[in-house]
DNA sequence: TGGTTTCCATACCGATCGGTATATAGATTA
DNA sequence: TAATCTATATACCGATCGGTATGGAAACCA
C-alpha cells in the first residue's frame, strides 16, 4: 500500500512510478476533504460525503490515505499550513500590539473572506471530536500548547522591551488573546454578521493593554 | 404516546394516571441524557449510550421524548434552566463592570467546579451539529440571540447612566464579552487549568473599561 | 510485445445507526 | 375480581456506518 508519505524517497526526489500512476492529485482531494470535515466535523463527515467530495471512490481514499482518522490528522496538516499562516507574520510583529492585530485581522479576514467554510478547525476539532481516538485530541492539544508557548515567549520579549505593562502576565494575556480569538471562530460559526466580527476585533484592540 | 408534556394538564394539576404509571424519573432520565450530550456532542451520542445512562430502554425513551432530537431539545430546555441561572443575576448588577464580573465568573465556576463536563452547551451545539435539522441550529441561534438583547439593553442603560465610556457601543461590548466566554468555554472543554481559566478571567476584568 | 505493478470500479462485509412492532407485565378504575 | 390502559422488555427493522475483497483496466519496464 502506498500512502501520501511515500511519494517522496529519503532523497526528496520523486519516488520511481511503477505501474499505473495515480489518478488523481492527492493535494486537491486533501483540500476538498478538509472542507468537508470543516463543515461537518469528524464524527458528521461520513466516508461517502468525503469521497464523494473529493471525486475518487473509498478503494483510492483507503490505498492514499490509510483510514478516515489518517485522513483527518493530514487534513488538519493542509489546514495548519495553508489556513494558519498569518500566525507566523503574526509573531514577527514589531510590537505586542502589532501582533495582536495581525492575529485579529488576521482571523478576521479568515472568517469573513474567502469562500471556506466558518469557523476554526482547531475549535472544531477540540469541541466536537470528542469519541475518537485520544491520540487525535492529544496532538490538536498539543499543536495548540507550542503554538501557545511561542506567543507567551512574544509576550515576554514584549514585557523585557517595556511594550507591556507590568502587571499584566504574557501567559494571562496570550489565554486572553487566545480566547477572544476562538470566541470570534465560534461567533462566525453561528453566522454573526462580518460587521460584527469587525467590531468585535476593534473592540479587543481598544481594550488592548498599553499605548 | 405520552410525552413529557402531557404530564400536566391545562390547570397545572397532575394529569388522571391512567394506566401503569412511569417506572422511572423523568428529570433523572433527562440529566443523565444532558450528560451524555453534553460530553458527545449530539451526533457522538448513541440511542445505546442514551438509554444505558438514563437506565432506562429504547421504547420508553421514544414514547417519553419523541426522538433524538427532541429529547436534545429537552436537554437543551434542562441546561438552560440549571446552568444558566448565573445569566438572570448577572444582568441586575449595579454596574457594567459587576455584570461582567458576574458573567466571566459564572461562567469560571461552573467550569472548574463540580463534575459536570467541561465546556458549553451553546457552544457545543452550535460548532458541532452542523448536521441535523436546521430548526435546531436555528433554535440555539434564537436563544443565543435573545440573550445577547438583554445583555445590549442592559449595556445601553449603563451607558445612560454614565457607567461605560462614550467610545464602546453596547453592542460591540457585548460580542466582546460573549466571545471571551466562549473562548473560556473552548479552553475549558481542551483541558485548561483552573487557574488558567482564573488568570484569563483576571485579565478580562483588568482590561474592561471604566473604572 | 509480454510481464509486472498498481490503480480503480463494483460489490460486499459485519457492526452500528435511529427507530419500532409485539407481547408481556403492572397499575388503576369499576 | 374483571376490564382497561399503559409501561417495559425483547427482538427486530431498513439504512448507513467505516472498511475490504476481487477482478479488470491502465501504465510502466524490458
Amino acid at each position: 500500500m502506498e500512502t501520501i508519505d511515500d511519494q517522496l524517497d529519503i532523497a526528496g526526489t520523486p519516488a520511481a512510478a511503477r505501474g499505473r500512476p495515480r489518478q488523481f492529485c492527492v493535494e486537491t482531494a486533501l483540500t476538498a476533504a478538509l472542507r468537508v470535515f470543516w463543515t461537518r466535523g469528524y464524527e458528521g463527515a461520513s466516508m461517502a460525503e468525503l469521497t464523494e467530495a473529493m471525486g475518487i471512490t473509498k478503494p483510492s481514499l483507503y490505498a492514499c490515505f490509510g483510514n478516515k482518522e489518517a485522513l483527518f490528522c493530514k487534513a488538519l496538516d493542509l489546514y495548519e499550513r495553508d489556513k494558519l499562516a498569518y500566525v507566523h507574520t503574526a509573531l514577527e510583529a514589531p510590537t505586542a500590539r502589532g501582533v495582536a492585530e495581525r492575529f485579529l485581522h488576521g482571523a478576521l479576514t479568515m472568517q469573513i473572506g474567502g469562500d471556506d467554510p466558518r469557523g476554526c478547525m482547531g475549535v472544531i476539532s477540540a469541541v466536537a471530536c470528542t469519541n475518537f481516538a485520544d491520540s487525535i485530541r492529544e496532538e490538536v492539544m498539543a499543536r495548540r500548547a507550542s503554538s501557545d508557548r511561542a506567543i507567551v515567549a512574544r509576550f515576554e520579549r514584549a514585557k523585557a522591551e517595556g511594550d507591556l505593562p507590568d502587571h499584566v502576565t504574557a501567559e494571562a494575556l496570550t489565554s486572553y488573546l487566545c480566547a477572544v480569538m476562538q470566541g470570534l471562530s465560534v461567533q462566525a460559526s453561528t453566522g454573526a454578521s462580518p460587521e460584527e466580527l469587525e467590531q468585535l476585533v476593534q473592540t479587543t484592540l481598544m481594550l488592548w493593554p498599553g499605548r
